[in-house]
RNA sequence: GACCCUAUCGUCCAGCGGUUAGGACACCGCCCUUUCACGGCAGUAACCGGGGUUCGAAUCCCCGUAGGGUCGCCA
């Protein structure tokens, strides 16, 4: 694999562009080696979680070989391009924080962007397009057919040399064995995708594609469009896909399909970022919490594995919960803060203090920032919530040890947990009864669930106002 | 229909000619514990089938089967 790598690279250099199609900045480009990755997804309203694969794959390549990532938008559909769905793919790379060298800046096509190989919307390059058609059709490579411009392919099978899936002989299909040209540009005049992905490769100084396996069959055409230009294609790198859990293909509908979902349902972007690296790809010591660093160390082309893979969501929670549990307390406060306003809990109502106190006793036992409301939302109500379970155990007998409780907290010296877990216990000696006896009516009481953050930590936090209202209430029901 | 890719526990990965086929998630049991988590210990569970090559195959080759992808004036 090394091997041919190291003879590509030559026959990279040897296949210098030779016509006048190629100017400085291509010439430029197969001089120097640098790394040149892009993503380029098209602006649909949504960001599919495969893609965000893609993108992290291209950019941890750049990284880990110093090399530039480049983000282009392929906003040739003018039916469904918006600034809005543009912006759902910006927000999503920087949630993720893939951060681009190259690439708009905002979602506006004719708006401010980086790098000086724009433009870097499709939209926007439109005479590029013209001049290589133009180009093609000069040299008897392309032909008017129908309104339309066509490419003359190859009929011969097409060899691409992939680092992923290894040496790819592509034959015609029956089909395209009956009429192997395709449309380059369209009776309208707009440019094909197969066109302008090729097109903008070339321009852009492209010298790896890492892109889903959907375009290995669609490959060949693109070698033959860049062998028309004169020049040797880029290095390719088709990664397997994501699956469903089921095996079959993720479509807008299913539930994770878009990276939103991640974003708005408890997810840290550090977790899904290191899980995503595990589907197709792995560091070979065993390790899968793997710190960022260490992953764009670690990276490398030859060893993402080239099967599919299912997207196992069991496996994310339980990575989400590793990183939630790694968090600094203050990223965690903050997220925190976040997922509880966004299910209406309004933390400002409370004293900072108060909130991070709260906070503080469930950091370490979250898998997801989803599941805060209900694990911690009792620290934010005035009334508690009794779940069905709760209600069954306040039994008559219960009740009366929990009173017992009371009068025992009441007289209190102090209300910190260490004193307050010296008296239930005290208590539940001096009334010859375990201690979980005791444990249970009371964090119904004052939780109204059977399980949550450490008993009297909770209590101390919550204070003894709250405290003593809640075991009157619950009495009092 | 044709072309291309792929195939190890339920899932994600390790293995790259000789291993008691390893790890992680999930699941089950035990321990720890004020609940729930976490953590610790142990367990169930896999080389798709058939032919070759070889002293020896999960590893290499062929066929089959299955899954995925592609053959657009979509991207």
């Amino acid at each position: 694999m090394c091997i041919w790598r190291r003879l590509a690279s030559v026959c990279h250099v040897l296949h210098a562009p030779r016509n006048d199609l190629n100017d400085a900045r291509t010439t430029n480009l197969t001089s120097n080696m640098s790394v040149r990755v892009r993503f380029a997804p098209s602006p649909t309203g949504y960001l599919h979680i495969g893609g965000a694969r893609t993108a992290l794959f291209n950019w941890l390549y750049a990284r880990h070989m110093g090399g530039t990532f480049i983000l282009r938008v392929e906003d040739t559909d003018a039916a469904r391009n918006s600034q809005e769905a543009v912006n759902v793919i910006l927000d999503g790379l920087r949630w993720l924080g893939l951060d681009w060298d190259e690439g708009p800046l905002t979602a506006d096509a004719t708006g401010p962007g980086k790098g000086d190989r724009g433009p870097y919307f499709q939209s926007r390059r439109k005479e590029n397009y013209a001049l290589r058609v133009e180009a093609l059709l000069s040299r008897g490579l392309a032909y008017e057919s129908e309104g339309a411009v066509r490419f003359r392919m190859t009929r011969e099978p097409v060899l691409v040399r992939d680092l992923v899936v290894g040496d790819v002989t592509r034959a015609l299909t029956d089909r395209e064995e009956q009429d192997p040209d395709f449309v380059i540009m369209r009776s309208d005049g707009s440019p094909v995708f197969h066109f302008v992905n090729v097109v903008d490769d070339l321009e852009m100084g492209i010298t790896h594609v890492i892109r889903g396996e959907d375009h290995l069959s669609n490959t060949a055409k693109h070698v033959a469009l860049f062998k028309a230009f004169g020049v040797e294609p880029p290095q390719y790198a088709h990664i397997p896909l994501i699956l469903n859990a089921d095996g079959s293909k993720m479509s807008k509908r299913d539930t994770g399909a878009a990276l939103t979902y991640y974003m708005e349902n408890g997810y840290a972007p550090e977790a899904v970022l290191n899980y995503l690296c595990l589907l197709g790809w792995s560091a070979r010591d065993g390790r899968e919490v793997i710190p960022l660093p260490e992953l764009i160390a670690n990276f490398d082309l030859p060893q993402i594995l080239r099967h599919n893979a299912r997207f196992d969501h069991e496996k994310l929670k339980w990575m989400n919960g590793e990183y939630l549990r790694a968090m600094t307390a203050d990223r965690f406060y903050e997220m925190s803060v976040h997922a509880l306003a966004r299910a209406g809990v309004d933390t400002n109502a409370f004293p900072t203090a108060y909130v991070k106190a709260a906070l503080d006793t469930c950091m370490g036992k979250l898998r997801l920032f989803t599941d805060l409301p209900a694990y911690a939302g009792f620290y934010f109500t005035d009334r508690v919530e009794m779940d069905a379970d709760a209600k069954a155990a306040l039994t008559p007998e219960a009740r009366d040890r929990l009173k017992k409780l009371r009068d025992a907290y009441a007289g209190a010296a102090d209300f910190k947990a260490a004193t307050l877990e010296t008296i239930l216990k005290d208590t539940a000696k001096a009334l010859g009864v375990k201690n979980g006896v005791l444990v249970h009516p009371i964090r119904f009481a004052c939780t109204g669930k059977p399980s949550g953050p450490s008993l009297y930590h909770l209590l101390e936090i919550l204070g003894r106002d709250r405290v003593m209202q809640r075991i009157d209430a619950t009495l009092a029901a």
